[in-house]
DNA sequence: TTCATGTGTAATATATTTATTACACATATA
DNA sequence: TATATGTGTAATAAATATATTACACATGAA
């Protein structure tokens, strides 16, 4: 697994929450839905949203909207199974491809 | 490195930030006195300060005051030379020693 | 004495993250 | 129809993190 310094940071932010560390945890067990995810951690499905956003943009979660037999919509997510080895030196390798903004745009021209 | 769940929370805090990747990379050529530490990363020092406290705390690096031939005490910050393997078990086996909150205290007496 | 170089920190402002509240909409069942 | 279960999001509040400014104090050299 090589990522950039950019990946690499927003790995970095992804986990460093305790809920979100709580849900990796929780997902370890399985894939589950929203709802009953947000029962096991104990936490509102808005905020819920909030922290699973952060981690599917990492790529630490991915998502998948299906319907159930009972006729309910349900949203699963799913751990993305990852292993990286954190040393100085792969944090220093990273900080080469590290941008001063995590600039949404990939644009040609680079600003001043 | 077997680290408790507030202990890996800190270490994931410390790296959530790019300054912070930066100054791992300028380290790893050799420790650094803040000051110029402060020129490398083009950083304010109290700014810097803070960010040195931070990985400190966290254990990513140690400080020393020396004071050189010239008469100036001078502030040396050293890295940690740490490895840790990033998995998703790695986390879960963490979150077991993971507390509410970052309580100061080593109380003996738990709160509900 | 003044300047350039260090350390160290307090007070404050700004930006970002985290959390809550209040919605809208859908399906199945009582 | 009302209730329980889902998804999805906008607006806002509260808490933290990040950054700046302004200090104090020290040493050596010009």
């Amino acid at each position: 697994m090589n990522l950039t310094g950019n990946e690499l940071l927003q790995v970095f932010e992804a986990l460093a929450n305790p809920h979100r560390m709580r849900i990796v945890s929780s997902l370890r067990e399985g894939r589950k839905y929203v709802s009953e995810l947000a029962r096991e951690v104990r936490m509102s499905r808005p905020l819920l949203y909030m922290h699973l956003h952060r981690m599917e943009i990492a790529g630490l979660v991915s998502a998948r909207l299906e319907l159930s037999d009972d006729g309910k919509a349900k949203k699963y997510y799913e751990l993305t199974e990852f292993e990286l080895l954190l040393t100085p030196d792969a944090i220093s390798d990273a900080v080469r491809t590290l941008t001063d903004k995590n600039a949404a745009e990939t644009s040609t021209l680079e600003e001043e």
